[in-house]
DNA sequence: TTGAAAGCGCTAACAG
DNA sequence: CTGTTAGCGCTTTCAA
């Protein structure tokens, strides 16, 4: 049986409440019972369980991250940046992913918030938030990060910027005489996308260049989606002379394809990626990236958290700025 | 103020264990105040304050799994395979990351424990586990996963078959003529680096070659540490012909250094890489792998989690094989 | 400086 | 079929 405050007690003679105190530092204790009690604590390696000072105090020093698609290196170090902060603060993670099905995310937040988590941190499938509405009106602690949606009002948001993020891709690409930029995207109907799209569009408006929604391919976010996109993207439009794709993944997908299809990068279609992934460098040939801070973006989503968990009308949205990592895949060096 | 069992039960003028009842199907309740009680649950939204379930039944439906180094891609692999499985089996996950710190770790097991977690799987820092007694002699359930140590007699263990990885992998070398063959490894004292090891010693023997220690180099498992192993290594041996390289950060490090150096790959110096990581097929040259299936070792070590859970004289040790993806970068093709 | 006791929200005998 | 009651292990008034 494990060893309970009950018991030290019992084996120190001092009352249960002493015991607590000694370990809380709430009150002071007479050194003499003081030592008795460590000593008991060390010898028995007691540690205070939990799960019942939880329910008693109402809170768990445990938040939750919920994201909808692990092995996307970009999702990956922004865990990595969220636990790692949390672990500073001396916080525990719950890890969650959705997959990026909704239905499941809704869920999980239920299941999450009848667990008396301080506090969630959510990458969402979709922009379809409404149901956090019922959590958030009860000042439960909720952040949204890398997609967001401005329906959520009162919710903090820590995200890449992702109109500049597009704007910058596309602008690039335009500087340097592309005219027809095919765009792939991993998942519709999210702000990462859609965002990036308007900065996409802003950049065309700029160089008096109408846009086009047939150049936009849906990719979902894997190798064999981003192969298959510039497939079908380039059947659709063979006068494609650039292509911007938004996650790594479907980058690989993509170029293994145009590989197979003989097209030269940049020669034949220039290439704009999404994010610093560590082989960008040593893919033949290095690809440009346009990337974001994701484990910024992470540690920046915990410290809001815990803002929001202090004050409940914390709302800022905090953007982080994209920049470029021009390589030979751009064709412009 | 959150709405609880008790405050459903006078609603519904009926007591709180009958709600309890039909919450958990427990006992039969008559239609009549079953559905009563349904539709307050409804109405008020209300959900079961699981902590305090926690502690009645002593269960959390909540498992931890620590890992020593969070941005590599195959131990996020195994994450999002331990994710998964225990999703599918209504499990949460607690993720915890200890960045090889053995004391970090060390206290992290104490806290989990203290939360009265179902149990931890757990990616070792080190090879130094004793500490762990103090808890598996309680039955408190851990599974050792890719890491391991003999030393942990009573514990679960899945991992790869690393000795066989290393077999494998200098066998192919040696078969192609390699004589000279280093090893980048990205931690030590821990048992995947050590049986590879003796995996290529083996190969080795077999070849009646010897062993040299210092074909042995350590990279810490990050890029500039591949960089740097490299050029320790071919400074200390500028007769190496082939490299096995433990890790795919360490890989890309290796490749990006080589080629500062101007050395060809494979022409000049063979290698092989660890891990199937995406982009390996688009590389210059694209890389030889080879591979263990870390997903399935983490699906895996969930499932022995829960046997090791329900059955506590369970110790199995599951060793999944690698294989070996043969492209460019090893020269044989 | 210490202890008694109430209670966090729930489950599970047990009794009726 | 339903309610009473005794806790799970801890914190925290309140009194002594």
């Amino acid at each position: 049986m494990k060893v309970t405050m009950k018991d030290i007690a019992k084996e120190a003679q001092v009352s249960i409440a002493t015991v607590s105190h000694v370990i809380n530092g709430t009150k002071h204790i007479t050194e003499n019972k003081q030592k008795k009690i460590m000593n008991l604590i060390q010898k028995y390696n007691y540690i205070p369980n939990s799960t019942a000072k939880n329910l008693r105090q109402k809170t768990t020093k445990t938040a939750a991250m919920v994201v909808s698609s692990l092995p996307d290196s970009f999702v990956t170090e922004m865990v990595y940046g969220v636990e790692e902060r949390a672990r500073e603060m001396g916080y525990n993670l719950l890890l969650v992913n959705t997959n990026e099905v909704k239905d499941y995310e809704e869920e999980t937040i239920s299941v999450l918030h009848s667990r008396m988590i301080d506090g969630i941190i959510l990458s969402p499938a979709s922009s379809d938030l409404e149901y956090l509405n019922k959590y958030t009106s009860e000042d439960f602690p909720v952040v949204l990060v890398n997609r967001y949606t401005d329906l959520a009002k009162n919710t903090p948001k820590v995200t890449g910027d992702n109109f500049q993020t597009g704007y910058d891709a596309a602008f690039h690409l335009l500087k340097h005489g592309h005219k027809k930029i095919g765009m792939i995207y991993g998942v519709s109907n999210v702000s990462t996308t859609d965002e990036r799209i308007k900065g996409y569009k802003e950049a065309l408006k700029n160089y008096n260049l109408p846009f086009n929604e047939s150049y936009m391919e849906l990719g979902h976010a894997t190798v064999a989606g981003g192969a298959a996109a510039v497939k079908s993207l380039l059947t659709r439009h063979n006068d494609i002379s650039a292509l911007f794709v938004l996650n790594d993944l479907m980058t690989i997908g993509a170029i293994s394809q145009m590989k197979e299809f003989l097209l030269k990068i940049p020669e034949d279609i220039a290439l704009i990626g999404f994010g610093d992934f560590a082989s960008a460098s040593i893919v033949d040939p290095p690809i440009t990236n346009i990337v974001q801070p994701p484990a910024t973006i992470g540690k920046t989503a915990f410290d809001v958290l815990l803002s929001k968990i202090h004050n409940p009308n914390y709302k800022k949205h905090i953007e982080l700025p994209p920049s470029l990592i021009v390589r030979k895949s751009c064709g412009c060096v």
